[in-house]
DNA sequence: CGATTGACGCAGA
DNA sequence: ATCTGCGCCAATC
């Protein structure tokens, strides 16, 4: 059965490199339109276990929220190397980087 | 099986 | 514009 948490992995490894998606959208495609902490949690307990590009992932601000110091620090670093251009306050361009998959199913 | 968790989202002040 | 609080839902422990 493929439970939530393995859809929303799904799409978040569909997310190609240089895009980012926000949690709520990442639960709307999963099927839980207010499932985006379910996301979150997914990510902080499986991230270790699945490989997920877990850095392609950020809040609805385009802001990186993390708990860890160094998560935040990987993450906006992997996103740099992946041409994602973030602001000086931390923010990135949903409006250019967003992944919308929804858009792109007719 | 029951309670807790959780890296959010949004409305209200 | 910033800050606080509440709700949400499913997986994990």
């Amino acid at each position: 059965m493929q439970t939530f948490t393995e859809t929303a992995i799904t799409i978040i490894r569909n997310v190609p490199p240089g895009k980012v998606m926000t949690y709520g959208q990442i639960a709307r495609q999963a099927g839980s339109p207010r499932g985006a902490r379910q996301v979150a949690r997914l990510l902080h307990s499986m991230s270790s276990k699945y490989d997920l590009p877990w850095h392609r992932i950020v809040n609805a601000q385009g802001k990186i929220v993390l708990s860890d110091e160094e998560g935040r620090y990987t993450q906006h670093a992997l996103l740099e190397a992946e041409g994602v251009k973030i602001g000086l306050n931390g923010q990135i361009d949903l409006e250019i980087y967003r992944y919308n998959p929804d858009e792109l199913r007719s």
